[in-house]
DNA sequence: GAGATACGGTACCAATCGGTACCGCGCAAG
DNA sequence: CTTGCGCGGTACCGATTGGTACCGTATCTC
């Protein structure tokens, strides 16, 4: 196929092939988020991108593919919260929470984020492997941190119960109340200060269920972590 | 058109009609459920209820319409729970809430139910009234019951906070960890006994959060307004 | 400079979509 | 029994889909 022979330039025509692999994927991303999961055609991602369908298909195969390209796309920048944990003290571990927390639903409630899991709930039926990608590359990662985090925290008598079992309550105090009427559009996009709060009120919830004795204001830790 | 004079068999030809949306109802919903949203066509819905489309059309105006009176049926057959409620004591409530939780889940993860669900989030771009008409005629509702219940529990002293608030806290740990894999379709859907424990320690975290001092199980009747 | 080759734009394909016109069957009135 | 009419099955419509073949062009080799 493109076999580069030495001597020639290879890193351009791959930059070359990136780039272009990103103007299609910015191009499916907006179509998916202007016009939703029907808009989402081939000839209208090849509009955008200002490239034929030929090309199109050269890269990614087949829509399927499309598909995957997107999601594993998004999925890999949803990876990044949980980079720096802290899990010195009570406090610093309150404010790990909150910034990972944060982080996590500023993530989750982007509107392309937002639509990619509108595509890939509409996809669960007839093509499982696309929720399957971002269940794989997304949302596990993102859990297994998320656990990995919890059980340095028990370890250091932060919390108690099982890592799994926290990552879950955490989660479901997290996004429990507005994911889904997010992703049926019958509520707007969170401001930045309502998101602040509802982490806040998230992490106060948690560590007063799951935090082994301590009976302090730590509402006004959480607070001082925003 | 179909005006009935009198002496007319009229409530013959409602009956009949009935049935026919009913089978349509039927059609349409056995195919959401196989072949999920891209197989809802039509032909496909006229083929399974074994009429002709010029019927379908005749009865539902067009697919928005179906969409709607999808949405519409299955919301009706959701809003059934909180029927009988229970405030007199801490015990009383606390069964309340799992009561009420419990059939909250069992309908919400029924099959038909998640496909609905995925049929909204699905066109949430496209036909914001599918959506719409889910959140009116089935969510809100719901959340409504619920929040009277929390009223109710307030005014006995047996929560304390604002009832909405206490809604929102309640649903997001009933549903938070569960909802939204099983709309992807990377898990299967939860057994009886997985539900019931499910539920249990919602009902436990809700009320380790919310309610008053609770130390042991105290009786206290402190009931206010009806 | 000539020839070969590979790439990209376009036009096309079969299939399927939502929606509708046509037409023939069957029931009711006279 | 004839006649008229309304309802339902079917065939069809234009539009659009994912996917591909064709073919002009521009570049690279010798």
């Amino acid at each position: 196929m493109k076999r580069e022979t030495r001597g020639n330039p290879a890193p351009s025509t791959t930059a070359l092939r990136d780039t272009a692999r990103e103007r299609i994927l910015a191009a499916a991303f907006a179509t998916l988020c202007e016009g939703g999961f029907a808009a989402l055609s081939t000839r209208e991602i090849a509009a955008r991108a200002q490239m034929s369908k030929r090309e199109l298909y050269a890269e990614f195969g087949n829509k399927q593919g499309i598909f995957a390209a997107l999601v594993e796309s998004r999925a890999r920048r949803m990876r990044e919260p949980l980079a720096s944990a802290s899990v010195e003290n009570a406090d610093a571990f309150a404010q790990t929470l909150f910034r990972a927390g944060l982080a996590f639903l500023t993530q989750l409630y982007d509107p392309a984020v937002v639509a990619v899991f509108r595509l890939a709930i509409a996809a669960a039926t007839d093509s499982p492997e696309v929720p399957r990608t971002l269940e794989d590359r997304a949302r596990a990662p993102n859990r297994d941190a998320l656990r990995e985090l919890m059980l340095q925290a028990r370890n250091a008598r932060l919390v108690s119960g099982e890592p799994a079992a926290l990552t879950g309550r955490f989660l479901a105090l997290l996004t429990g109340d507005i994911h889904i009427p997010l992703l049926l559009g019958v509520i707007e996009q969170p401001k930045q200060r309502e998101l602040e709060l509802c982490v806040r009120e998230a992490v106060a919830a948690f560590l007063q269920l799951h935090a082994p004795t301590r009976r302090t204001t730590r509402r006004r830790r959480a607070r001082r972590a925003a």
